[in-house]
RNA sequence: GCGCCCAUAGUUUAAUGGAUAAAACUUUGGAUUGCGGAUCCAAGAAUAAAGGUUCGAUUCCUUUUGGGCGCACCA
């Protein structure tokens, strides 16, 4: 509708035999001003004549029902109701339509998201980019990409001594072994590495030549503690399959930091002279010769970095699946890191230029006090759920729904804000239940099914003439619905799931209003409106990963 | 010190350069012999400050103030 309406305008311009201009054509922020609206007779000062034009342009008389100028020379234009509810019972029957040109005009995307590291606690940072990455692969596939979820997981270095170090420190005074330990659910097995690496940081000035030693017998294969580092990373990753499964994500690979840093650090070595260079005994990559700053990338012990290992990981990527783009869904504390082995890559290899690409995602802070693994000040995940579970108990009919409340509500209080923005966590906020929440969702979803299910017309409901007695709260639905195909167009391209999450929250509201001033049983046009906003909302809802009982 | 990001009701968040800045939480007052009251309706309250760009600025540019993050052997 929207292309129709832009080929009219610029058909009448070029009637008028004005210079071509770039006119915008939006939705107007208030929807009695009509379904569409252009600033075309602002920017030509011709208001009126374009929209007298406009009226007798056939494409567009066919469907619309009043063009007008109004406000600061505006050009409103309002769609028939027929062609609306064609247009809502088209995406209902196909879906989604391909975006045209596919994101960004590539098709193969991978997207990288959650990266917890092993040996430490999943806490809500790690939370926010599993739950958006996952929306974000939902919504490039829907809107017609290629997708392959990855996630790349830092199981050797520094870190892991520390745990492993802190935790042995642990057991030993509280009398028990590693053998005992296994015994543990696997919650308390990841709770215990997260304490061990609290007390390994808190200790590690004053062993940090034990603890550094242990980090090169690691990454040696040391037989003396090569088994204890298998079976701690075994619990590690035990647990983080858990939460995956909990939030709904399947991964097509997981990559380590393990399995890269050999030949990452091959790689810096070959390319030493040409991008690297030999600095204090370490090679750094001299990033001021690019606007960026230097560093380090194999340390002067010999050992990769973080940033050495990503120069394995890209080909490695590459490689299993051979993107257009990669998308790393990473906390925009690591910008500068990342603008640096980004230019080093495409260094390295000229056919990464343009295709790795940085999601900067804002910074998670509690109320008050920041997040820090290191000290202990985080809130798991495991935790939250809980606790968010023990309040909407009372509430869910069965187990399953309290399952799919507990993680809706979780996951939408992430979803509706902007990704790029920095939050403040409140918990008190995610438990609840009011308002824009996730449970106010999936309960206005499940009470539109129930009300088919009254009426009797459970599963498909004809479409069918409308009459004025339908009610204004009706056609307002109606006017929002249609949009749906384009937010989600619209999403993928700006990478932007919150813009799901208002939609369907702004349907869900509407649907409420309407609710609640008509009845909806005995109306055909209502039943088949109630219809499709279920549709809708269930298929919003699961572009996020959130899941639509039909009964709660 | 250098660089990047941010600043909107009491609080947490919306708003491709557009019309009367939108919600939720909180507070107060209302709505059910009607299909799920986890709902709905109503009231109050905001663009940090000063310039600039233009038909038009919360949005773009400059400065100031106040926050966050990064800047060599962590990830």
């Amino acid at each position: 509708m929207k292309q129709i309406i832009e080929a009219a305008i610029k058909k009448v311009l070029i009637d008028l035999k004005l210079k071509p201009v770039n006119f915008s054509v939006e939705h107007p922020e208030n929807m009695s001003w009509g379904d569409f609206s252009t600033n075309a007779g602002i920017i030509t000062h011709q208001p009126q004549e374009i929209c007298d034009r406009l009226k007798t342009e056939p494409t567009l008389a066919k469907i619309a029902s009043k063009i007008d100028v109004a406000g600061a020379g505006f050009i409103n234009i309002s769609i028939q109701i027929p062609v609306l509810i064609t247009q809502v019972n088209q995406v209902l029957k196909d879906g989604v339509t391909r975006l045209r040109q596919g994101f960004g005009g590539r098709r193969k995307i991978m997207v990288e998201f959650a990266h917890p590291n092993t040996h430490k606690e999943m806490h809500i940072g790690h939370m926010r980019t599993l739950i958006v990455g996952e929306a974000l692969a939902r919504i490039l596939t829907a809107a017609g990409a290629q997708v392959f979820r990855a996630n790349y997981q830092g199981d050797i270095g520094p870190h892991v001594a520390k745990s492993i170090w802190g935790t042995e420190k642990i057991l030993t005074e509280e009398k028990s072994s590693w053998q005992q330990a296994e015994k543990l659910s696997l919650t308390e097995k990841a709770h215990l590495l997260g304490r061990g690496y609290v007390r390994g940081n808190q200790d590690y000035e004053a062993n940090k030549k034990e603890m550094d030693r242990l980090n090169v017998k690691i990454y040696a294969h040391d037989k003396n503690i090569e088994s204890v580092y298998r079976q701690t990373r075994k619990w590690s990753l035990d647990y983080y399959a858990s939460f995956y499964e909990r939030f709904g994500t399947k991964y097509d690979r997981l990559f380590f930091e393990s399995e890269v840093a050999g030949p990452g650090k091959q790689s810096v070595l070959n390319n030493l002279g040409q991008v690297f260079k030999k600095s204090d005994g370490a090679v750094v990559f001299p990033g001021e010769n690019y606007g960026l700053h230097t560093r380090v990338f194999v340390t002067q012990d010999g050992n990769p970095t973080y940033e050495a290992k990503d120069m394995g990981l890209a080909p490695l990527q590459f490689k299993v699946f051979p993107f257009d783009r990669c998308i790393h869904v990473v906390a925009n504390e690591q910008t500068g890191y990342f603008q640096v082995i980004i230019k080093a890559l495409e260094l390295l290899d000229k056919k990464f230029i343009g295709r790795e690409y940085h999601l900067s995602m804002g910074m998670v802070n509690l109320i008050g006090k920041k997040i820090s693994s290191r000290t202990g000040e985080i809130i798991t995940v495991d935790g939250l759920l809980e606790k968010v579970k023990e309040n909407l108990k009372s509430l869910a009919k069965n187990q399953e729904a309290l399952e799919a409340v507990t993680v809706g509500a979780v996951k939408y209080s992430v979803l509706k804000t902007g990704c790029q923005q920095d939050v403040a966590f409140d918990i008190k906020k995610t438990v609840s239940l009011d308002g824009n929440s996730g449970p106010y969702l999936q309960y206005t979803y499940a009470r539109a099914k129930s009300v088919l299910e009254k009426a009797g017309v459970s599963g498909k409901v004809r479409p069918c003439w409308y009459s004025d007695e339908v009610g204004p709260s009706a056609i307002l639905l109606l006017r929002t619905l249609y949009r749906f195909e384009e937010v989600v167009v619209q999403a993928a391209q700006e990478l932007a799931p919150n813009l799901i999450a208002n939609f369907i929250y702004d349907v869900a509201q509407k649907f409420n209003g309407f609710y609640n001033k008509h009845k909806i049983v005995g109306n055909d046009f209502r039943l088949w409106l109630t219809g499709a906003t279920a549709g809708i909302i269930k298929r919003g809802l699961n572009l996020l990963g959130i899941d639509a009982p039909e009964k709660m």
